[in-house]
DNA sequence: TAAAAAAGTTAGTTATGACTAACAAATTAA
DNA sequence: TTAATTTGTTAGTCATAACTAACTTTTTTA
């Protein structure tokens, strides 16, 4: 119930690292995020992001104690969501209207997603028919910033024999998701597991009457929905 | 032949600045434009330009000499007049697809024509099939950076008793904008000069059965083909 | 043509957001 | 539990791009 709008009084800086934060909390749970690993994340040094933190904690968006984990308000969770929102929405009018591939959304929709006008992204959200998931597969939220969340499970947690389906990718590297896309897998494929090799976790998996071998990084950053 | 692709290495000011000294030159047509009339025109200090004008220099995006009249290289000219296309393009896909006014487009377009993505904009531009003009009438250069320059003449200079078509408007001002738009003035308008007053310059003008009286200020923005 | 006005320049300051180097606190391992 | 390592902080520097104030050159006009 802050009502003080923040009419995105943010720079694209401070936008970045609320973004930076918000989806280290969630990746790692409610595990640490601390000063280092946002310093790691972002590409800058922690004499960086130690300047930043205090600015944000002294706007409001941040809560943290000296030398204690970082964790955010409700108003910099709800800047987070938005440019997310506003991430997602680019990355899939790319895809879908403008023909850029999963590997080339990503650098043109981090600029994007720091465009302020409201009416923008909502008559963008409204043009494409409010889709739900992104290229990738994640979760769109919507215009008040509601979103559900789909428990992830990677590829890399499954056992031989089980089947299942590809839902989304992680979108953090260019190369990888050409790899994904280079040997045939795209949202929805049917997966099986054939082989989880002892000896460097390697797994041998079937698709599309495809049979490939991937590493254990790689099925890392492959999330799928388990079938059988 | 300048080969260098200068692949985009500018700021956002930079640009603005390039794009400022385009828009200038071409508005005074050959008279000259100073620092001080660049300094007002973007709003900010004669010492700020002053600094910026010796930046792009440096970098040969800019030429004149002390206290002299500023001109833009080949290179400077080219890339305002990408940010030209980029601009024009994103202000027809917000009214033409995302139901933006006349005047809401402008200062969405002015972030957005600093995206930095040649595939983006060129995609854009098929997606809309190669529109040739923006919403206000301004012609849109194409991916080569090429575009005709249609003479433009302003509805003050025409007398009484000419019939003319609205072609253009001046997209300077957000007031002038929603000010064109409600009394009913639109692209394509066949205007009909009823009666120029001495006194003020002011004219009396007849279009679609509604008779108006607008000031030589607003008629020095409204651009007209004379038919009659 | 000399004084006034306008236009252009320079010097010095400020804020943002990077950086390195040095140091302090907290955690982990011996 | 002390020593080593990791993590976090502080101080000071740099580049960008804005600013004001003071000054110089050019242009205008009286």
């Amino acid at each position: 119930m802050t009502n003080k709008l923040n009419l995105n009084n943010l720079t694209k800086s401070e936008e970045d690292y609320l973004k930076a934060i918000f989806q280290l909390l969630i990746e790692d749970a409610s595990v640490k995020v601390g000063n280092n690993q946002l310093a790691d994340y972002l590409k800058v040094s922690p004499a960086s992001t130690n300047n930043m933190i205090k600015k944000l904690k002294a706007k409001g968006y941040v809560v943290s104690e000296k030398y204690g984990k970082l964790e955010l308000t409700e108003e910099g969770k709800s800047v987070a969501v938005r440019l997310i929102r506003k991430h997602r929405l680019w990355e899939t009018f790319l895809c879908n209207y403008l023909n850029f591939t999963w590997d080339e959304v990503h650098d043109v929709a981090e600029q994007l997603e720091h465009i302020k006008s409201r009416k923008l992204i909502d008559e963008l959200d409204r043009f494409m028919d409010f889709p739900k998931k992104d290229p990738h597969g994640e979760v769109i939220p919507n215009a008040n910033g509601e979103y559900s969340i789909i428990p992830k499970i990677t590829l890399s947690s499954l056992s031989e024999g089980d089947v299942c389906q590809l839902i989304a990718v992680n979108d953090g590297s260019v190369h990888f998701l050409k790899y994904v896309s280079e040997i045939g897998l795209a949202l929805s494929s049917e997966i099986k597991i054939l082989e989880v090799r002892e000896f460097d976790k390697s797994i041998r998996i079937k698709f599309d009457n495809t049979i490939e071998t991937v590493t254990r990084k790689f099925a890392d950053n492959v999330f799928v929905n388990k079938v059988v």
